[in-house]
DNA sequence: AAGTGGTCTAGACCACTGA
DNA sequence: CAGTGGTCTAGACCACTTG
């Protein structure tokens, strides 16, 4: 039962039982202090007490089962978060063009297009001093007669195309991370040989119906870097 | 203002402004009612609404300016989530191997040890009914005299093995994705064609202080499939 | 019946921001 | 200065679990 001066009660019961957790001298699976006895141990009410608790639960350290208490979670180490560095990621846009095609196979499939469905793509080429390091592909689907949005033409980042074509919270995004080596076409466009690899993130991003508004592909050059992702309790 | 019966009046706070978020009608950057003005809206007290907000402050849609108000936050689209499939994940195990070496001058960089260092060494081959889908090799510090674990030997999944060296909760963890093509060494191993993509996922496991107490390499087949992440507000 | 968490009321005092 | 969020008190009633 720590104290620093001026921390919140609530705080103060955080640190400490999570402190404990992490000690492991609470274990996944057991019960912690019931919210009456941590009120009587830290001299404060139930509320304070259950301020606490809230945000260890939201931390994923414990859970409550009703009736009879609150326990020690089991910790999940395989759930990974990572930001995606939008653009400007790899380097600066070299090469930029913005066109209206007719859906091919491969969007109809994953865009859920008809066949005769037209689709704005816009393809861009990212480098850094010395080499291509990501080429990347935007295809937003196209309703014949509704004007280009500056935005589109203008490439500025997905989730923000997207962001207008519905509302800035009223989508969600599925990101996919493949691998594939090289072939003709695209080791013209990357300035590469044939056969090197490249890792490919494609995107979908999907209204509240479940429509897809908006898919991309990534391909970036094996020697720019890889991807970082991490998971944990300790750092919260 | 919506009612479901029996719902707590702090969910329905919840709803009724994600709604409002998300349909657009709050705008990134814009306040949102004041604590006081939602407690008259709905009839009720400040500790109700405060627990309806600090959910969507926790999810994201809004944070506080105190002394100001609670405003909507500028949605993070960017920020992807995936849940890495332990093991089991490509197929079964196909071999396994375990042994004692000496850290070579990539375990001395990547788990920053000392030259004379020895490092438990864990391999394994991940097939399907086809083909080989996985190459998996961990590898955790050992210090000489210190008994292996059960768990070691026996290999059960990275972070369960990791926990027990220090404690269920007490590390966190790095995932790095590369790229590259297999080379003959490799080839061998997974039964394929040298030059063929390989996906690469590195981990790094570290203590409270920063020590790295694990680390790992799995080469997954190009053709076994994608790694999937998600981000986004609708499916909270 | 006693204990647990879930929800809620009706206040209080504080530090901060803005007109 | 009035209004805002941050913290906290001291209760209440409920549904649920356990002995």
């Amino acid at each position: 039962m720590s104290k620093a001066a001026g921390e919140p009660v609530y705080q103060t019961i955080i640190s400490d039982l999570r402190r404990q957790i992490i000690r492991n001298h609470l274990k996944p699976g057991e019960m912690i202090p019931s919210e009456n006895e941590l009120s009587a141990r830290y001299q404060t009410t139930r509320a304070t007490v259950r301020r606490g608790l809230q945000v260890l639960e939201n931390q994923g350290f414990i859970h409550s089962w009703p009736g009879k208490g609150y326990y020690v979670s089991q910790p999940r180490h395989n759930i990974f978060t990572f930001e995606f560095p939008e653009d400007e990621w790899s380097g600066t846009v070299a090469y930029k063009n913005a066109d209206i095609i007719h859906a091919t196979p491969e969007l109809c499939r994953e865009m859920e297009l008809d066949s005769s469905a037209c689709v704005l793509r816009i393809c861009r080429v990212i480098r850094n001093e010395k080499r291509v390091t990501a080429y990347d592909i935007k295809y937003i689907p196209y309703e014949k007669g509704v004007p280009l949005l500056e935005a589109e033409i203008d490439y500025s980042v997905f989730p923000e195309i997207v962001a207008q074509k519905s509302a800035p919270f009223a989508f969600y995004t599925r990101m996919e991370i493949g691998v594939d080596t090289i072939s003709g076409e695209l080791a013209e466009i990357m300035e590469c040989k044939i056969g090197e690899p490249v890792m490919i993130l494609y995107r979908y991003f999907m209204d509240e119906n479940g429509k897809i508004i908006g898919y991309g592909k990534k391909y970036i050059h094996s020697a720019y870097g890889r991807l970082k992702a991490e998971s944990g309790y300790l750092n919260r």
